[in-house]
DNA sequence: GCTTTATATAACAATTTGCTTATATACTAG
DNA sequence: CTAGTATATAAGCAAATTGTTATATAAAGC
């Protein structure tokens, strides 16, 4: 368990300036937990599917997500093994369990059938 | 020793809000470490002095900062006792210590005397 | 092949950010 | 009181951000 990864002020920055967003932090909290498909995200957040797309777009190029495609969905997930990972789930951990807009959506996440 | 503060959506990301920018990061690395004086901070980064000011009102604004008054300068520090410390602590901890930017400001701090 | 569904990309508008220069304020020293 | 130094605030601007709608792409089912 890795605790400390002396990053670069650049690498560091780029990587609170994905997570400042209150949408791009619920979703990449989603994504440490369990993959899902756009369509899922796109049901459970109040934006837009494009608007989706491109916060996993920014994730992708910044190496914090694995995207996958089965079929006609494409599946992301958190990339464990990137080199901002400690500093992500050290950032995701400090949420509150009892955000009243993580319970929300997590609510939502049990009702999807995508 | 706090680990994790249960922090809202809300107060997470503007506290990564703050942080995402390289000047403001470094600028509060430094602070946690000992107080300054604008005038040192100014000297230190190479931006103008209202920008350092309009920094630390950031920090102010958002709890992070205490500030001091005495003679005809301001002293900032580190607010370890704010909700969002051991955020803080955690985000800089990550930040490598042989960084080409950091060192270059540790190493003009010690050449200054304001 | 055509249609539907899932997703990405492009183009654009509104807002925010991070600096700048100019100016105001406040303390210090003579 | 005046001049100098330290700092804050205001106004303005260019660049970045985050959403939108419209459109393109690609797979699946008939």
């Amino acid at each position: 368990m890795t605790e400390t990864a002396a990053l670069s002020t650049e690498k560091l920055t780029e990587t609170l300036k994905i997570l400042h967003d209150p949408t791009r932090l619920l979703l990449m909290k989603l994504l440490t937990e369990k993959e899902y498909c756009v369509c899922e995200l796109v049901d459970m957040f109040e934006v837009s599917q494009p608007a989706i797309s491109q916060h996993l777009r920014k994730y992708k190029k910044a190496g914090l997500v694995y995207e996958e495609r089965r079929g006609q969905w494409r599946y992301y997930r958190f990339n464990e093994t990137c080199e901002q990972h400690a500093l992500v789930e050290q950032i995701l951990g400090q949420l509150d369990e009892y955000d009243e807009q993580l319970v929300r959506l997590r609510t939502k996440a049990e009702a999807i059938t995508c």
